[in-house]
DNA sequence: CACATAAGCGGAGTCCGACTCACCTTATGG
DNA sequence: CCATAAGGTGAGTCGGACTCCGCTTATGTG
């Protein structure tokens, strides 16, 4: 009777006022969350987007959802950046400063820390690309230094991956950084602690 | 016209009622908080507590209160254990075994690791004596190690508590508590890495 | 023991925010 | 230029935290 429902609704081209509020939307969520307010309100998002809510939940299953997919997108940058500080540096500092550049990032408001942290803390299966992916990146920088026989091999990407959930799940507040870049300085001194090279 | 409120509203004596009211809402809370719902409703804590809504909000200004109430009961617990291990063990022996003894305390569910991370992670005043607690026991524990040179003393108690939070924070999944230990012991070499005896 | 009275309690009702749905608007391909 | 289906709208629903006020009861005083 109906003629069997295409199983392939992925990649429908989308029209284009669709696609700009769809932008609109993420553009006005990212600035929200990232800023201080992770509980924005939803009418107050599709507002500031000039959409109304119904759009909004045209285009998002859930408010979660919304913030899922912005956060998203934020790793997506962070995971781009293992691969050049191993291109320009020894697999010891790139993984120093991946570090350093997580604690940044998240430095940068509220709403970056609430990311990493989902990532690393939840056991949403929405996080679990990102979650793999940003593991695989940790991994290649341990696995660089153990090679070179400056970082200890026995500890795996997903396991750093949750040690530094923990650094940026802190909320800023004064002196956090300076803490942080212990903490992180502190972590970094454990893996070269059990090297092939060192003690 | 009314005759000067007392301005001491700390230690009224509480109807017997009200105590055994109040209690059976804490026990009840605690019971939904520290096994796996996070997200009770206000009327089911009420009325497994067998009182109304009403009652609750009596005794507790919000829903947040409640759930800050039972977990600042647990980190009094956890706040203990310092001191005894302290007079067990040598310094550097009663700090690894704090630190295990804060993953184990995690893990015994969902709830408790969302205490230990509200603690840590957030800037509620309201966790700031519990806060302020944790931190002076590691602070003890690290100085004794300091002083006895097996532990570097350039980490603070308030620094190492972040540090742990963030173990703290992960919510259990298959394999945690092996990585939690894994985390622990780098953290713990870290420490003694930059110990006076060590290089 | 009886009573006064203030502490305590109940639970229907309010408020507020996420989410839905029935109807209107508009891009787009023929 | 029209047909049509994708897209947009926003008043309305629903659920859950919190309030309010009249009723109940512990407690201490004569």
């Amino acid at each position: 009777m109906d003629p069997v429902e295409v199983p392939l609704p992925a990649s429908r081209p989308l029209r284009a006022d669709a696609r700009r509020n769809r932008e609109a939307l993420l553009s006005a969520a990212r600035q929200a969350f990232l800023g201080g307010d992770t509980d924005a309100h939803v009418e107050d998002i599709a507002r500031s987007a000039g959409v109304a809510v119904g759009t909004l939940y045209r285009h998002f299953e859930t408010r979660e959802a919304l913030i899922e997919e912005v956060y998203r997108k934020e790793v997506d940058d962070l995971c781009a950046a293992p691969a050049e500080l191993l291109a320009q540096h020894p697999p010891e500092e790139a993984l120093r400063r991946f570090l350093l550049l997580l604690v940044e990032h998240a430095a940068v408001g509220k709403g970056m820390s609430v990311v990493l942290e989902s990532i690393m803390a939840t056991d949403s299966p929405v996080f679990d690309e990102a979650r793999a992916r940003m593991a695989d990146a940790l991994s290649r920088l341990l696995e660089a230094g153990a090679a070179a026989g400056t970082v200890r091999g026995d500890v795996t990407g997903p396991t750093l991956l949750r040690a530094l959930g923990g650094i940026c799940g802190m909320r800023a507040t004064e002196g956090w950084l300076t803490e942080a870049r212990q903490i992180t300085a502190l972590l970094f001194d454990g893996l070269r602690h059990g090297a092939a090279g060192a003690a």
